[in-house]
RNA sequence: CGGGGUGUAGCGUAGCCCGGUUAUCGCGCCGCGUUUGGGACGCGGAGGUCGUAGGUUCGAAUCCUGCCACCCCGACCA
């Protein structure tokens, strides 16, 4: 890894910053690591969520909403699960406030109104849905359950980090329930697909795909499948997950149906998300020295024009100019932004749209006027090029597409070279440290895995769907049933 | 919760070791003028409980103690 890509790690806060900032929460206030998403941030995700739910529908999703509050003992019904989120949930113990009285013009928390039954803020919403799919299932009639939720969830990490980590975060989550064993897994691997498709075409991130390890996998989960990709400074960063949850959470909450035969059983499940997280992906994954670099399909504007005038009626005449071009471009099916701004100069806007990441600049001054051209600019190549304006319209359908290519083949080469094969501990320990993904004969056992994180501090990021040729483990020299990736993760 | 570090204007900082006028500089902000094809320049101006509470002292941003917050490393994690 060269020292530039390490050092941008450091700047990824500062890409951050246009998209999203810490909260400013009271002084003294207990709530960290909570975080505001700027319109320009809040924009992406918007394009981020209108994609998937199209992606969702398609495969015969539909969306609903269920409670932010979990009542503790729907919340400890299914063990491993409650086990896993419990020491990271936010606990609503009192519904009302009153005057201090020794302290005038402050509140206390009223201790009548202590709840018989505390409520947990949902890190996750398996419990209070399963609840509600026991009233909905009786029979094989009933099933699939195919539902997504967009929300919010919270929780309360020890350490938060912006975009990646913060105590709460906006994902979707989908939950299924299926007759069968077969048509659960069916769904996980569907939308583990789903995502890898949506976060390479859409996102232009090259991800590997496969299963998570036992100590790795969600808490309730029998399987967990997931997304992972790799940022530019060699951290790998999980994107996405899709879980077959077995009958585990039919069980705790008793989801029985009647099959054709009349039989009863356990209904099958699977749950799936991803978060604002992958807006953490796109800017680690794409950002340059510069800024962010965004994909056409994500930007929630593609096109900036930018005006060079002197005078009002210079502005006037470049406006007259340019107007059938952003005509002609929002014809094409592309968002356009005439940045006409009065308040500042044009090498300011030049910059600002830079840094955010803007895929095509076009700007446009008198010179332009009286050649009848324009000048193109490319964010993610940062070449720029003159043309004739009768052109325009070929040029930008053909940046568009080519940028979109671009970002994720360089996403996809970045990932190839970076991911090794270790021969033996030595040669592993020794390609961690240069980051980047590395692939190793694993014995399968925790045990190995765990030695494996102490001295590198490298996890299994995944085990590939299609085992690859078997051989030794790296350090125990035990049967592997096929290499699997490691990588120091986020 | 364990180890390390930091806290000075909206942001980034100097000063602290070795206490002493009106707390430094840059960005940003406001006004006027000149500028405008890659983050403009000049002049003028506004903005500070030096994290907080105590202590030492004639005198504290500076020394001491407690507390609070943030950052980094561990544990945890989408």
């Amino acid at each position: 890894m060269s020292k530039k890509l390490t050092k941008r790690s450091e700047n990824y806060s500062k890409w951050y910053n246009e998209l999203v900032v810490m909260a400013d929460l009271a002084e003294n206030s207990s709530v960290r690591g909570c975080m505001v998403i700027k319109p320009y941030g809040y924009a992406i995700w918007e394009k981020i969520q209108h994609e998937l739910d199209l992606k969702f529908k398609e495969t015969g999703h539909y969306n609903a909403y269920f409670p932010l509050f979990v009542p503790k003992s729907l919340f400890e019904a299914e063990e491993k699960n409650a086990e896993g989120f419990a020491k990271e949930c936010a606990v609503v113990t009192h519904y009302r406030l009153k005057n201090d009285d020794k302290n005038p013009g402050k509140l206390i928390v009223d201790e009548n109104s202590k709840l018989e039954e505390e409520l947990i803020v949902r890190p996750t919403s398996e419990a209070i849905i399963w609840r509600t799919y026991k009233n909905w299932i009786q029979s094989y009639r009933d099933l699939p359950i195919l539902l997504n939720q967009w929300a919010n969830v919270v929780r309360w990490e020890m350490r938060t980090r912006l975009f990646l980590r913060t105590a709460e975060f906006l994902w979707q989550e989908g939950h299924t329930a299926h007759a069968t064993e077969q048509e659960a897994l069916d769904e996980t691997k569907l939308i583990i697909d789903l995502y890898a498709n949506f976060v390479e075409n859409f996102m232009g991130i090259s991800v590997i795909s496969g299963l998570k390890s036992d100590s790795e996998k969600f808490a309730g989960a029998e399987e967990t499948y997931c997304i992972e990709s790799l940022m530019q400074d060699g951290k790998a960063l999980q994107a996405g997950t899709s879980h077959f949850l077995g009958q585990n959470f039919a069980k705790a909450f008793d989801v029985k149906f009647a099959d054709k035969q009349g039989n009863l059983d356990h209904v099958w499940a699977t749950s799936w998300g991803v978060s604002t997280r992958l807006m953490g992906a796109l800017i680690m994954s794409h950002g340059d020295d510069n800024g962010l670099v965004l994909p056409p399909k994500l930007a929630p504007y593609q096109i900036v024009i930018i005006p060079i005038f002197k005078s009002e009626k210079e502005l006037e005449d470049i406006t007259n100019y340019v107007n059938p071009i952003i005509k002609g471009i929002r014809e094409s099916g592309f968002t356009v932004k005439f940045d006409n701004r009065l308040n500042q100069k044009p090498g300011f806007k030049f910059n600002e749209h830079e840094i955010k990441g803007v895929p095509i600049r076009i700007a446009v001054g008198p010179r332009d006027l009286k050649e009848n051209t324009l000048e193109i600019f490319r964010r993610d190549t940062l070449t720029k090029k003159n043309l004739k304006s009768s052109d325009a319209i070929t040029e930008i359908k053909f940046l568009i597409e080519d940028i979109q290519k671009t970002l994720y083949e360089r996403s996809k080469d970045f990932m190839t070279t970076n991911t090794k094969v270790a021969e033996n501990y030595e040669d592993f320990k020794n390609l961690i440290e240069h980051g980047g993904f590395v692939l190793a004969h694993w014995d399968g056992t925790e045990e190995t895995e765990e030695l494996i994180k102490k001295e590198t501090k490298a996890t299994i990021r995944c085990i590939p769907f299609e085992s690859n040729d078997s051989g030794l483990c790296i350090v125990t020299g035990k049967k592997s049933k096929g290499m699997v990736f490691f990588a120091r993760s986020y």
